[in-house]
DNA sequence: TCTGAGTGTGTAATCGATTACGTACTCGTT
DNA sequence: AACGAGTACGTAATCGATTACACACTCAGA
C-alpha cells in the first residue's frame, strides 16, 4: 500500500512514464483519454511524485533554508512570515535552522543546507562564519543577509541585505531619555559578534556624546536572551550609584528588563525609566504607561528579503548587484 | 567554482566513485594513502556530498516534518524543541509547517511533506483531516500526533498520541474559580475542530456541574489567537450580568484577555478574576498577583514525541502498537 | 603448495523522476 | 501528391549518489 512510483502507475495505464509525467505537469501533448486513464491510474494507487527525484534531475528543491539566532524571538518569526507570505505563493518552501546565537551550530547548519541543496538561504548571523558564507555564496548559493551584517564589512559584502539603522533608532532611544533628564544609564548590550548589538551600542554612545555626558554608562553584556535582561538589572540595582534609567538594545532581553523591575516593587518609569530597541508584546501589561521602545518591522522586512531571494533565484547564478536595504524607525512611547 | 560531484572528485583523486564514496561514509576497506588522496581531492574541490542524490537511492531523507497549528506560539515552539533535541543527535532535521489553524493548508502540508519524502510526521492537527492522515498512515509513513487528536476517534486511533489530560486539567482550573465564589464566568473557548477545546471545554462544564452552578456560561468561541481573547472580553465586559471571572482555555487567548482587562483599566483578580489554560509568558508584569494558570510541559511532550518518532522510524514500517501519552498538570497561582 | 580469510578497488545497476530525441499519424495547403 | 506543422506517444539518457558483485592481491596456516 506503500510509495507508488510512476512507473507503477505508466504500468497501470498502460503507457509510458514520460506520458504519466506529461500529464502530471501538464507539458507537452497528451490526448484526452490517456489523460483520464493516467489519472484514474494515480489515483487508484494514490501516487504521490518524489520531490527527492525530481529534485535530482532538475537541481532545483524548490526549498529555502533559514537561519535565525532565535526561532522563538517574535521578531524573528515576524521576518519568517514575511518571506513566506512572498515566497510561499512561487512554490517554496521554507526550511528553518535555529543557531541559537551560537556560530558553531550556525556553520553546522550552513553546511546542511547546501547539502540539502536548498536553492537559497537567508541568514541572521550569529557572527563568526564570514569565511563559511563567502564560500557558499562563491560555489552559487543565492545568499540574503537579514537583520544582521557579516562582521568583516561594513556593507552586505557583496550580499544581499535587509537590515535595520541600527545607530540612529539607538541614538534617538537614548536621545529620549537624556531629554527627560536621566544622565546615569543603563545599558544591557548584546554580544559583539552580532552586527547589530555593536551598531546599537555605538547610537547610544553617540547620544551620550551630543548631550554633553561624559560619565560612562554602566554596561551588561549578554546573549540577546530574557534571562539576560533579568541579570542585568539585577547588576543595575546593585550598582553604586545606581542608574535611574535602562536602555535595553534587543527585544527579548527588554521583556527580562521589565519583569525584573516590576519583580522588585520599583515602578516604570517612576523608579527607573526604560527604553527598549524592539517592541515587548506583552508591554502593555505594565500599570503605568511611559515605556519608550522603537518598534521595528520585522515583517515587511521579510518580505523585502522574499523579493530579494525571488529575484536571485529567477537570475539562476548570474551575477546581480547587491541589493541592501535599510529600514528607518521612530521613537514611541507606550499608552 | 559551483558544486563539485563526486565523479569530479573521483577523477581528481583518479580513483572510482565508490572507493570516493566509502572514503565519505567510512565504509569497506580503502587504503591509507588513497583515503589521503581523496580528501585532498575533496577539500581542494570544495566538494559538498548531495543529500538529494543519497536520499533517493537510500529511500531516507533524515527530514521529520513538522506540522503546528500556530509556530509563533511559545507552547509548540517547545513542544518542537523537544523533538529537536531528541532526533537532532540522530541526524534528523525538522521542517516546520504552520496551518494556521486552516485544515486546508494543513492538508497541502500533509501532502508536501509526503512528496518531500520526511521520514516521519510529528502533526497537531487543526482538525478536519481524519481521512488524509489516515491515507499517510496506510502508506507508510510514521505519524505521530501531539497535544490534539484526531477528530473521530477519542483515542490516537491506531496513532502514536502525546498530548495533555485537557478535561482534568479544565475541571481543575474551573473548581478554583468556582471555590473563590466566583458564579458567573465567561469562557474563552476554541474552535470545536480542536480536540483541546472540545476536551477543555467539557471540563468546565462538569466543573460548573460539580459544583451546582446551573446558571449558563457566557461563552466566546475563538481561534486560540491573542486577538480572540481581547475579542473575548470586550463581549464579556458588555454582557449583562457582566461575568466576575474569565477561563481562558489556551495561552494565547489569555495573553489578550489580560491586556484587554488592563487596558479597561480593572484589577486581576480584583474586578475580574482570570484563570488560563497555559502559562503567559508576561504574566508577571501585572500590577497584582492571583491569575490562576495550568502550566503545560510542552518541552517534555516533545522530547516524548521525538522518542516515539525515532522507535517508528527505527521499526521501518512493521506494525508496533501504538502508544499514548497523557500529561497531567497542576492548577498554580502566579506570584 | 594450496586454501581461505582479509584487503583494496573497480564496474555497473539502481533509486524515481524529467526530457531530448525519434517515430508515426493527421490535416490543410499548394 | 507532396510537404510541413501540429499532435501523440515511446525510448533511453540523465541527475549524483550508494552498493552488490566481481576481481585481484597478500598472507597465515595446514
Amino acid at each position: 500500500m506503500s510509495k507508488a512510483t510512476i512507473k507503477q502507475v505508466a504500468a497501470a495505464a498502460d503507457v509510458s512514464t514520460a506520458t504519466v509525467s506529461r500529464v502530471l505537469n501538464e507539458s507537452g501533448y497528451v490526448s484526452d483519454e490517456v489523460r483520464e486513464r493516467v489519472m484514474e491510474a494515480v489515483d487508484r494507487l494514490n501516487y504521490q511524485p518524489s520531490a527527492i527525484a525530481r529534485s535530482l534531475k532538475q537541481d532545483k528543491t524548490f526549498m529555502i533554508g533559514v537561519i535565525v539566532p532565535d526561532i522563538s524571538n517574535p521578531y524573528f518569526m515576524g521576518i519568517s512570515r514575511g518571506i513566506e507570505d512572498v515566497v510561499g505563493p512561487e512554490g517554496f518552501q521554507l526550511m528553518f535552522g535555529s543557531s541559537d546565537e551560537n556560530p558553531d551550530k550556525e556553520e553546522r547548519l550552513l553546511q546542511l543546507f547546501q547539502e540539502k541543496r536548498v536553492d537559497a538561504i537567508v541568514l541572521a548571523t550569529a557572527g563568526g562564519n564570514d569565511g563559511t558564507v563567502r564560500r557558499l555564496a562563491d560555489a552559487g548559493v543565492p545568499i540574503v543577509l537579514v537583520d544582521r551584517k557579516l562582521e568583516e564589512d561594513d556593507e552586505g559584502a557583496g550580499l544581499d541585505l535587509v537590515a535595520e539603522d541600527n545607530a540612529e533608532g539607538a541614538f534617538r532611544l537614548a536621545s529620549q531619555l537624556l531629554e527627560d533628564g536621566h544622565v546615569r544609564i543603563g545599558v544591557v548590550n548584546g554580544p559583539a559578534r552580532a552586527s547589530t548589538g555593536r551598531e546599537r551600542y555605538d547610537g547610544v554612545l553617540q547620544a551620550l556624546r551630543a548631550h554633553g555626558v561624559t560619565t560612562e554608562p554602566i554596561v551588561y553584556n549578554g546573549e540577546f536572551s530574557t534571562e539576560d535582561g533579568i541579570l542585568a538589572v539585577r547588576k543595575f540595582l546593585a550598582a553604586e550609584p545606581r542608574p535611574t534609567a535602562v536602555i535595553s538594545l534587543n527585544n527579548r532581553m527588554s521583556l527580562g528588563v521589565l519583569l525584573e523591575i516590576v519583580r522588585n516593587g520599583l515602578r516604570i518609569p517612576g523608579d527607573m525609566a526604560v527604553a527598549s530597541f524592539g517592541e515587548v508584546e506583552a508591554g502593555s501589561l505594565l500599570k503605568e504607561p511611559g515605556l519608550y521602545y522603537i518598534d521595528q518591522r520585522p515583517y515587511e522586512m521579510g518580505t523585502r528579503a522574499g523579493e530579494l531571494l525571488l529575484r536571485r533565484i529567477d537570475a539562476k547564478g548570474e551575477a546581480l548587484e547587491p541589493a541592501v536595504e535599510i529600514f528607518r524607525h521612530e521613537v514611541n512611547r507606550l499608552n
